[in-house]
DNA sequence: GCTGACATGTAAACCGTTACATGATTAA
DNA sequence: TTAATCATGTAACGGTTTACATGTCAGC
C-alpha cells in the first residue's frame, strides 16, 4: 500500500494533476515508484474523499484539470510513514528472474544466453534512467527539485538533495549488480556449452 | 503469475505435499519464491484441476495426505515458461524501501539511523538463510536437489547444479549489496548530523 | 481532416494477504 | 493433558493489471 505515500512524497513537492503524476509514475521516468492510470485516478479520489489531498479544477487554456495538493493530514500521514519502521512483506522474496535462472539446464544454451542478454538489456535500460534522473537532481535541473527545495528552508536543503541522491545511487548500484550478474551468466552459459562437447567427444571416441 | 511456475519448479524434483511446499516457500528457506498457505491449498487444486499436476491421498501412518506430482503437460508449460522471453513488469520498478528513503530528511535523525540499521538486519537474515541454501546445493545436501540429481542423467548434473548455484550466488550478492548501501545510509546520517550541529553552532555566533 | 499529446475515467479479472476455521497425531 | 507439529482449507478484502471508453486541443 505505497502508492498513496508515493503519491503524498511527489506532491508534497508541488500541486499536480494525474496527468502530471502519471508521468512520473511512468516506468521511464526513473522514479522509484511505477503505476498505471487505472490505478492513479481512482486512487487520487480515494485519498481526497479520505482528506489526505485537496482539489481545485482549473480552467486555463486547454480542457479542465483538478490540481491535487497535500492537506496538511496528508502531511502528517505521510511524515508518519517515512518514520515509521517498514515491514518487509514477502514480496521482496519473490524474483522471478532469480527462479528462472535456477531452471536454465531444461531449455538449450541459446535460449539461455538471450534470457541472461535481455536481463542485461533491462537493466541497462534501467540504468541510463536512474543515471539521468540523479544527474537532474544533483544539479538542481529537475523541475520537481527545484520546486521542493523553493518550499522548504535553506539550511535544509542539503538533506534533501543528500537523500534523494542516496536513494538513486542505490537503484543504480543494484541496476550494474544486475547488469554484471547477467554477464556472469552468459559465461557460464558459454563454460557449460564447452564442457558438453567436451564430455560428447570424449564418449562416442 | 509465478506462483504455479514455482511450484511446477520444485515438484519437478519430487512429488509433495501442499504442507511440504509451504516449507519450501516459506520466507526463511531460502528458496526464491515466498507464498503463505491460503495460496499454496487453492494454486495446487487449480493446477490439477487444469491438468498440470496429478495427484493422490496417501494414508500412512498419519492423516491423509494429498500428494501432488508434475504431469506431463505440466513438465511442457514449465519447460515454456523457462525458455520464454520473462516479461519484466512494473513490480521490479517498485520498492519501498528507496521511496522511503528518498524522504528521509523529514524525519529526525534517529528515525533515520534505525530505518537503515533494520534494513541492514533484514538483509542479513536473508544473507545466512541464502548462504545455507547454497551449501545444501553444493554440497548436495539437501533432500531436494539430492531428489532432483537422482531424477537426471548423470551428464546433467553439472548444469543443474551450476544453475541453482549461480542463481543463489545473485540473491547473495544484491544482500551483500544492499547491507553495504544501509552501512552506507548511516554513515550519511551521522554526516548530516555533524553539518546540522555545525550550522547551528555557527548561526547563533 | 487527421494525428498526437492532453486529460480523465470505469469494469472485470487476477493475485495476494489477513483473519478465521478445523481437526489429527505425537512428545513432554 | 496440553502444546507443538502435521495437515488442509475458506471468506473477505485490498491492490494491480488489462481492456474498454470518452473527449479536448494544437499543429500539420
Amino acid at each position: 500500500m505505497s502508492l498513496r505515500h508515493a503519491v503524498l512524497g511527489v506532491l508534497s513537492a508541488q500541486p499536480m494533476t494525474g496527468y502530471d503524476l502519471l508521468e512520473v509514475f511512468d516506468r521511464s521516468s526513473g522514479y522509484v515508484w511505477a503505476a498505471g492510470q487505472p490505478q492513479i485516478y481512482p486512487e487520487l479520489k480515494k485519498m481526497a474523499g479520505e482528506g489526505l489531498l485537496t482539489s481545485k479544477v482549473l480552467h486555463t487554456g486547454r480542457r479542465a484539470r483538478r490540481l491535487y495538493a497535500v492537506s496538511a493530514k496528508g502531511r502528517d500521514e505521510f511524515e508518519r510513514w517515512v518514520g515509521d519502521e517498514p515491514e518487509y512483506g514477502p514480496e521482496r522474496d519473490r524474483d522471478s528472474v532469480r527462479l528462472r535462472a535456477m531452471y536454465l539446464d531444461i531449455v538449450d544454451t541459446s535460449r539461455a544466453r538471450k534470457f541472461f542478454e535481455g536481463y542485461a538489456a533491462y537493466y541497462e535500460d534501467r540504468l541510463s534512467q536512474w543515471r539521468q534522473r540523479l544527474e537532474n537532481i544533483v544539479n538542481g535541473r529537475s523541475p520537481l527539485i527545484k520546486a521542493r527545495l523553493a518550499s522548504r528552508a535553506a539550511d535544509e536543503h542539503n538533506a534533501i538533495v543528500a537523500y534523494k541522491r542516496f536513494a538513486l545511487e542505490g537503484q543504480i548500484g543494484r541496476a550494474e549488480l544486475e547488469i554484471e550478474w547477467a554477464r556472469n551468466g552468459m559465461k557460464l552459459v558459454t563454460q557449460l556449452e564447452a564442457s558438453r562437447r567436451g564430455k560428447r567427444k570424449s564418449v562416442p571416441a
